[in-house]
DNA sequence: CACTGGGCAA
DNA sequence: TAATGTGCCCAGTG
């Protein structure tokens, strides 16, 4: 393959192929160097008038253009798109990446991340000068050299349970000392010191004879002349701080988080390895190969969609360093999964790995192992139990080998991110689907655990079949007249919202959709309303059972098994604890309803809920073209708030490659009597529960009632009647009220009914 | 074991 | 946008 395509430049690489080409710089400057000779013109002085940029005589067969502001396009339709796109996606940041043309920004972190796994300054300059239609703009050279010209120099390491800053340069430590943040961090410790007051040692480099061919030449040479390092001791605690300040843009001494795991006799080993059929898929080998490119492992972000895998690539990077191992989880359910997916893809037995949970806590037996927690219990600041205060001490003062952070984007978190300062760790590694916030503390992460190592393209997924085809669509729902003109008089924004998610149309068009889906596809369907009063007036009305943070446990095992198994049960609603954690794959198509206003993330995790692959890849090319399998509907009701939140929303499938098709007809016009709210009469009846819900205003009698219905109705559930959750018994489920006290009411199963109304009574009697 | 309350995140 | 609503976590209670 590597010698066939030399011959033909011009032919597209199939995606499985060419995963581990262009991986190392080398390969890089060997591939295009192939296909592209250097631009002659490149020893002239450089121009600085950029509206007088020249292109190069063959400029058509290079697909970037590079602008001095650091903004870099890429044509998608290039015979050099693939190898063009590895390269740009180790370098720079993705900025938008729709059908034709891609958009990436050079930024000083992205550079940190290139340079972070194995590539040159040079190398970055060549191969980018190779692939641009016109020279580089002098900026963008200056400003490659200037981001990267001190890395590599200075190192976190971490020995013996201590943090040491170490440098082959003294003099690059005296620089890093002068600046306030970290003077203040170093302790003096006793030891062998230097005529600088360094201490002085040798750096291990032992190259192992079996995985030289992880190691390119460059980085033998490096490793070659590492022979003395000067360091100094830093406070753990101030670790975070110390590390943000070597950032690019701080001081641009970026510092390199490396363990040499292979190499490390303090720590026990951990005797796991990868079960035989555990195979990782090309792109969590390529994950796996930016982490562990140079024989050691770095600390860094790989970010892969729903659905692709996480969980091997986490338990690979366990298995290859093999030390102990923190793995960090979002809840519960999370945790379980994890340690279901150790033992599913590893040799780990059964008491190495163990879960720390409120109300499991394991310990494991022997020097080294797996712990599985949540980063609450890790953050907790509160009193803890006896329990857990013993094992929460073990953990702090162990030193782990790799730190494994599911779901990475919570990790800036006030709360959470305090795990990275009360655990030492050798490696971190951190995962996720949506590397974004709808605040600005997603950077933040370039110094909490590392670069960004790896980014898969969701479309690329798609087309080698490891991710489902989803088709995305906005459904654009009219407000009916009487809604619509509700919703103007409205100031409150909470009560807009109840009108326009509660749009009769926006219910048509669902109940359409469901019913399409279920029928003519036999699909399985999950609703998604973020907003408890849709939820459950949907769920009623359309008879189908619902789950949301009240639910009990055993109760959503059942529904969710029913959805699963029986013919009968092909739609569940979800309120927001569908967003994260459930695991349903048999699920294939999504509606939204209701959504938290803009955000991206809520937007991707729920798609993510049906990207499992469904079928095999060629059963879902017909004739050439690609087929959708899985379909991502958002409801939307126009002229309202919603189409500008549903805009933001989209944001980040878009900027994956996603389109969304617009779709304005539905229910189709001749739609008449068979879906709900056909009449004038139940649609007015509709408005007034919904304009009456906001209400603090309620009347006594009515909250009495309405307690009787939330007792019945819980007390049902409770008994497992799956016809109590889908509603057959046709009454109205309830009437909403904000009221703070009622609120705290409906959250909990009453244990007595005939009580609970009796305190009602007192209430507010 | 089930439920409560305080705290936190998106 | 700020404020809000929802869910999950932990520990403690009977």
């Amino acid at each position: 393959m590597r010698h066939g395509d030399k011959n033909q430049p011009s032919k597209r690489i199939k995606f499985s192929k060419d995963e581990h080409r262009a991986s190392t710089a080398q390969d890089y400057s060997s591939h295009f160097g192939e296909d592209l000779e250097d631009d002659p013109r490149d020893g002239e002085g450089k121009k600085r008038d950029f509206s007088k940029l020249e292109l190069k005589p063959d400029h058509m067969n290079r697909p970037l253009w590079a602008c001095a502001d650091g903004r870099i396009f890429l044509e998608t339709f290039s015979s050099l798109y693939k190898q063009a796109y590895d390269f740009l996606i180790a370098i720079a940041e993705p900025v938008c990446r729709p059908e034709s043309m891609h958009e990436y920004n050079l930024t000083p972190h992205s550079l940190y991340a290139a340079v972070s796994v194995g590539l040159e300054t040079e190398t970055i300059i060549s191969v980018l000068n190779k692939l641009s239609k016109t020279k580089l703009p002098k900026e963008m050279i200056d400003f490659i050299h200037n981001s990267t010209a001190n890395y590599g120099k200075v190192k976190l390491v971490l020995k013996k349970n201590k943090y040491f800053v170490e440098s082959p340069f003294p003099d690059v430590l005296k620089t890093l000392l002068k600046d306030d943040v970290i003077g203040r961090a170093r302790i003096s410790s006793e030891g062998s010191r230097g005529a600088d007051g360094f201490t002085v040692g040798k750096s291990a480099v032992e190259i192992d004879g079996t995985h030289e061919e992880l190691l390119n030449e460059a980085e033998l040479a490096a490793a070659a002349e590492e022979k003395e390092t000067h360091a100094f001791e830093i406070d753990p605690t101030q670790v975070e701080n110390v590390k943000q300040r070597c950032l690019p843009n701080a001081l641009n001494y970026p510092m390199l988080e490396e363990y040499d795991f292979r190499n490390d006799p303090v720590n026990p080993d951990l005797e796991v390895e990868l079960k035989p059929h555990a195979q990782p898929r090309p792109y969590q080998e390529k994950s796996l190969s930016k982490m562990f490119g140079n024989g050691r492992a770095r600390s860094g972000i790989i970010v892969l969609p729903c659905g692709a895998g996480k969980s091997l690539v986490g338990v690979s990077a366990a298995c290859r360093i093999r030390k102990s191992c923190l793995c960090l989880a979002t809840n519960a359910v999370s945790v379980d999964q994890w340690a279901f997916q150790f033992k599913l893809w590893s040799t780990i037995k059964e008491d190495q790995i163990c879960r720390f949970t409120s109300d499991s806590k394991e310990r494991f037996r022997g020097n080294a192992g797996v712990v599985v927690t949540t980063y609450n219990m890790i953050a907790f600041g509160g009193k803890r139990s006896e329990e857990a205060e013993k094992i929460i001490e073990d953990i702090r003062n162990r030193e782990w080998g790799l730190l494994l952070m599911d779901e990475v984007h919570v990790v800036p978190a006030q709360m959470f991110r305090k795990v990275i300062a009360l655990t030492k760790s050798h490696c971190k590694l951190g995962l996720t689907a949506t590397l974004v916030r709808e605040d600005e503390r997603i950077t933040d992460l370039n110094f909490l655990i590392g670069p960004k190592l790896y980014e898969a393209n969701w479309l690329d997924l798609v087309k080698g079949g490891f991710i489902a085809n989803v088709q995305c669509a906005e459904v654009w729902c009219p407000m009916t007249k009487e809604f619509f003109a509700e919703y103007l008089k409205k100031e409150n924004s909470k009560k807009k919202q109840a009108l326009y998610v509660m749009n009769p149309n926006k219910f048509r068009a669902c109940e359409f959709l469901i019913r399409f889906h279920e029928e003519q596809r036999g699909d399985k369907i999950i609703v998604f309303a973020d907003n408890l009063f849709a939820l459950t007036e949907y769920a009623m009305k359309l008879r189908k059972p619902m789950i949301y943070g009240a639910t009990s446990h055993p109760e959503r095992t059942k529904i969710l098994e029913a959805f699963k198994t029986s013919r009968d049960v092909n739609t569940i609603f979800l309120s927001k604890v569908g967003d994260n954690s459930i695991d349903i794959p048999e699920a294939n198509v999504i509606i939204q309803i209701s959504s938290h206003a803009g955000s991206r993330r809520q937007e991707a995790q729920r798609l993510g809920r049906i990207l499992r692959a469904k079928g095999k890849p060629q059963d879902r090319v017909a004739g050439g073209k690609e087929e959708y399998n899985a379909f991502f509907y958002s409801l939307v009701s126009t002229d309202t708030q919603e189409m500008y939140y549903s805009t933001k929303r989209q944001q980040f499938l878009i900027d994956q490659g996603y389109s969304f098709k617009v779709i304005t007809s539905l229910p189709p016009a001749d739609t008449g009597p068979e879906l709900s709210y056909h009449h004038l009469d139940d649609q007015l009846a509709l408005l007034g529960k919904v304009l009456s819900a906001g209400d603090n205003e309620v009347g006594l009698e009515q909250l009495e009632e309405d307690a009787d219905d939330i007792a019945l109705q819980k007390a049902r559930r409770s008994a497992g009647s799956m016809s109590a959750m889908s509603g057959a018994n046709g009454r109205v489920y309830m009437e909403y009220s904000t009221g703070k006290k009622l609120q705290g009411q409906m959250k909990s199963k009453p244990k007595d009914p005939a009580k609970r109304h009796h305190l009602f009574k007192k209430r507010f009697g």
